[in-house]
DNA sequence: TATAAGAAGCGACCGTTGGTCGCTATAAGG
DNA sequence: CCTTATAGCGACCAACGGTCGCTTCTTATA
């Protein structure tokens, strides 16, 4: 391993990427918990204060992952957005998306939702940003198709919650009732019938 | 401190439940990681190692606690459904009593929602009947309803996940849009609206 | 009353953890 | 060729969850 060279910053973002995807793969087969500094060292092939060099704390891998994979769905949103004009078949889609994201991720994602609230004030700030900024695209989705009409009026923004929670409770469960793709579909039907204007209007 | 005195069952009961208390107050505050069985010891005036004759880990007293919510839990449910007849309100009876989860309880809540499937297998065992146990009990006003013809035929198992997801979703917010009771009727009135046979029938 | 049995409680200790610090080795710039 | 800056690391630290064997006390039996 040659020291002293410079790393450009792609390098270092590179390093990066790869010390979060092995620190994935670890705390998605062990946990968070159980899941080692030493042992994502060794993995990564360098010695463990070296990991420091590349991110703060434990945590900070944990948020980094978060602010990713965020940001990727977000991209995938706004994609979606601009090629489905329906806001019903948006929502699928957007949904659909979600219930995508990478089976590593999703330990990260729901450890942080325990945890967030009890991290260092800087994470909770990054945490904070990114998921303001997913809900606020979904939410924007709901917002237009009440104002098109298409949906009720409603709490848009506990729309977005429960939509989002929902995805959770379909994933992750022990005790799945049918395929992911069926449960979203039910799921989805469930939300929509209740939020479309369907013959009663409940303003 | 007398010591050699036999404690009896109750009074063992009653020790569990004191550690308890205090280890969910320091967690609610500080997070489960953040707590230490030193803190809990000094809190509970006892040395460290005495607490490891009350529960043989850490983990224990959070599984501890959860079993304990958990069976109240059922409890008022078994109380609603007795004197509620009409399986809307019996509905939303059982969420509002769920909403009303003491605070302190809903960190461990939350965390073992987390963290659960990396616990030893006995936890996860205990967890999991615990949680099914609890599910059940809702599932059954929802298959009761159905069978009643007041609720469209759906994923009886799916919507209860849903449903209490969707309580975490209302409860567990840094952004709420409304007041916790006004979230959790906008909420209900979405899923029942899906999910009533009003008009249309989808089955 | 003397004593054996057994449990409550604890101090000292263990391996492991997340994190720090100062040193070394090396490349680039003059 | 020498200075400077940096990637990388080994040794170390306090704190953690957890264990163990000892002390201290009560109760039961003789």
């Amino acid at each position: 391993m040659p020291k002293g060279i410079m790393l450009s910053l792609q390098q270092q973002e590179a390093r990066r990427e790869e010390i979060t995807g092995i620190a994935l793969r670890l705390i998605a087969e062990n946990g968070f918990q159980k899941t080692s500094m030493r042992e994502i060292a060794v993995l990564a092939n360098m010695g463990k204060s070296s990991l420091y060099d590349y991110f703060k704390t434990k945590d900070e891998i944990v948020v980094y992952a978060f602010e990713k994979v965020i940001e990727e769905n977000i991209q995938n949103i706004h994609k979606i957005i601009s090629e489905e004009s329906s806001p019903e078949q948006c929502l699928r889609k957007i949904m659909l998306n979600h219930l995508t994201v990478p089976k590593q991720y999703r330990s990260v994602m729901i450890w942080l939702n325990a945890e967030s609230d009890y991290l260092e004030e800087d994470y909770r700030n990054r945490l904070k940003a990114a998921r303001y900024k997913y809900q606020d695209s979904i939410q924007g989705v709901i917002e237009n198709g009440v104002d098109a009409g298409v949906f009720r009026r409603t709490d848009a923004a506990l729309m977005t919650r429960l939509l989002l929670n929902s995805v959770i409770a379909i994933v992750y469960t022990s005790r799945p009732s049918a395929s992911m793709e069926k449960m979203l579909d039910e799921t989805i039907n469930i939300f929509l019938h209740g939020i479309m204007n369907g013959g009663k209007d409940y303003d």
